[in-house]
RNA sequence: UGGGGUAUGGUGUAACGGUAGCACGAGUGACUCUGACUCACUUAGUCUAGGUUCAAAUCCUAGUACCCCAGCCA
């Protein structure tokens, strides 16, 4: 039997956050029972609508949902809440589960119930719908949207319905015909009788069914009523056997409703009952939903960003969709640490989006093969070198895995540097290229400046510089005492002329301008970044001509790289997920 | 105005009547063939006012601030 969190708990164990400890104490009370493999039964699931691309906030509920099931060895499903045609598309349910697929490592450490559908629970709804009303907890009422909103009442002041005391054989009628498409849209609704002058809303006769004559994705033709989010949602749960259904912070009024249903469908069921048997009753749980700094997540907002041509597409490196982190270099991996790392509990926060940042740079760092490219290319001649002469030399691939080993790399006597590795009059403490100053080649030589060469309008448009032959491989000679004879502070990348290949690089910058965007002006778009898109012809080292989209690189003293899904053969493209961490940028 | 929630360093998060801790950030230094990584040190906090208690972030009372709720959205 796999080891069970609840069995002992070590000394210095990590907090176990809120849900966990509901959970523990759930297992150690065998609450749910125990599953086939013999282990207390945890089964989550993730229910998206199909409404819209997933996105930075939907990765901490999938995170939190395929984690808990890993942890205790339980289950996951993905379920689309598809209960409302309008708004569904069957585009959105190809990306959705393509996401989620990526983001839970394929479903590695638990097992994944498969893909389901609220809407495939539709004939089972319904006929819980009809024993509600057999019961007197339904009805049928005429109600316009409009007469409902204005006698919902308000606080203190009681709702009303005429149809309330509708007989329940009446309501039976009604329903079955609106079910047949006898009524047009919006003439007729299901409403539970529960409580119409409660202080919480939600409770004043929810809604339960609505007439929509749409076609559904799924359903197609086949149904003209569609069950509200309310009225389904705590069916869904019950029918998989989910045993902890976690939601955002704002459903909490909604889980007095989540409970009456069940229990209202439970009313007189059980053994022997004609109802037939009870039926399960999960455990709705709430916690606070992500929000990020300089980030804007509602669906709406990202659409228009899309259709208005402010981003590429949902997929565009710049949005927090999990498709454009993905196409920006962030791995799945990364993702998960990062929701991790963040915390769950029922207080809502603002996370600083470096967090994010952070926690690709970390996994990055591990795995990430490293490479020389010059973003914005200085000419270097080396006046001493011989002519023509090429030397290979090696260059470790990543220095935080001895196991990548190493590959060659060519230096020739006119190279490019970064043209902000050079001052002609620098800075203090400026330890890079500037006259009469010697610093490293990465991996090669340590070169000296002699003097640089400008242009008419007097911009330098090349550096002089000699090498040392005796500092090959970028080490300095050692001394009689084992000690290096001298010591250079700066170390730069560089390209040889001769063998660099071109491409493109995007570099980004974030979306918004302002932590909270629309904080100040009411309109995020105010604060959108007109600069967060920079692309720039550079010089790619030649290595990577062959590299493949997805592929993800460090360029040396620049950032990690990923290798963009335009990128040909010949026509590369490198987006740079995040800069590395830049401790002489902030000093300036 | 009714109901439901939440308040701990700059940010996030622990402490479940008994030493306010951890992470991130920030600062300083060490190390370094990436001004990266790594390491060390420093920084800074219990919303307010009362009360109970030997002892309060924790319990009580009264405030304050912020979030959610009057869709035939989810």
């Amino acid at each position: 039997m796999p080891d069970s969190p609840t069995e002992h708990t070590p000394p210095n164990a990590p907090h176990r956050h809120f849900i966990e400890q509901i959970i523990d104490a759930d297992n150690a009370a065998l609450k749910w029972g125990v599953n086939d493999e013999g282990v207390p039964k945890v089964h989550t699931r993730f229910p998206p609508e199909p409404n819209g691309y997933l996105h930075i906030g939907h990765a901490k509920s999938i995170c939190l949902n395929s984690g808990l099931a890993r942890q205790f060895h339980g289950a996951f499903n993905l379920r689309f809440d598809d209960t409302n045609p309008a708004k569904e598309e069957q585009e959105y349910v190809d990306a959705i589960i393509e996401d989620v697929r990526w983001l839970t490592d394929d479903h590695a450490g638990f097992r994944f119930g498969g893909v389901f559908w609220a809407s495939d629970y539709f004939e089972t709804m319904f006929s819980y719908a009809v024993e509600l009303v057999k019961k007197g907890k339904a009805y049928v009422c005429d109600l316009s949207a409009e007469e409902v909103a204005k006698r919902r009442g308000s606080i203190g002041v009681t709702a009303t319905s005429p149809f309330r005391d509708r007989p329940a054989e009446e309501s039976l009628k009604l329903l079955h015909e609106m079910r047949r498409g006898d009524h047009p849209n919006g003439s007729r609704t299901l409403r539970a009788r529960i409580d119409l002058s409660s202080p919480n809303f939600v409770l004043r006769d929810p809604v339960m069914y609505r007439i929509l004559h749409e076609s559904h994705h799924n359903t197609g033709t086949s149904w003209c009523i569609y069950p509200m989010y309310d009225w389904a949602h705590g069916i869904e749960d019950s029918l998989e056997g989910i045993t902890h259904s976690i939601c955002t912070l704002e459903f909490r009024n909604n889980r007095p409703l989540y409970d009456w249903f069940i229990d209202s469908i439970n009313e007189g069921r059980g053994p022997g009952s004609p109802w037939g048997p009870r039926i399960h009753h999960p455990q709705q749980i709430e916690f606070a939903r992500l929000n990020l700094t300089y980030t804007v997540m509602s669906k709406r907002f990202l659409l228009a960003l899309v259709k208005e041509g402010r981003v590429t597409g949902w997929d565009d490196p710049r949005m927090p969709t999990i498709r454009g982190l993905r196409r920006r270099g962030y791995t799945a991996g990364a993702i998960r640490t990062f929701c991790e790392d963040i915390g769950v509990t029922t207080q809502e926060s603002m996370i600083d989006v470096g967090r994010l940042e952070n926690a690709l740079r970390d996994d990055l760092n591990k795995s990430a093969p490293r490479a020389m490219c010059v973003l914005r290319p200085l000419k270097v001649v080396i006046e001493n070198w011989p002519a023509g002469k090429v030397d290979m030399l090696d260059f470790v691939v990543n220095p935080e895995d001895p196991g990548a080993g190493t590959r060659k790399v060519p230096f020739t006597g006119t190279l490019y540097i970064e043209r902000e590795d050079f001052a002609e009059n620098p800075p203090k403490k400026f330890f890079r290229l500037c006259p009469g100053q010697e610093v490293r080649l990465r991996w090669a030589y340590f070169i000296t400046c002699t003097g640089v060469v400008k242009d008419a309008a007097g911009h330098v448009t090349e550096v002089r510089a000699t090498y040392d032959p005796a500092t090959r491989g970028g080490d300095a000679p050692h001394g009689p005492d084992g000690k290096p004879t001298r010591k250079v502070k700066g170390t730069l990348h560089w390209i040889s002329a001769d063998h660099a290949a071109n491409g493109t690089v995007r570099l980004f910058e974030r979306l918004f301008r302002e932590a909270e965007p629309g904080k100040k002006t009411g309109n995020q778009l105010d604060d959108l970044n007109p600069g967060s898109l920079e692309t720039i012809s550079a010089l790619i080292d030649p290595a990577l001509t062959t590299a493949r989209p997805g592929d993800t690189f460090q360029f040396e003293r620049l950032g990690y790289f990923c290798v963009d899904s335009d990128s040909r053969p010949g026509a590369l493209i490198f987006n740079r997920a995040v800069t590395l961490k830049d401790t002489w940028a902030k000093q300036e």
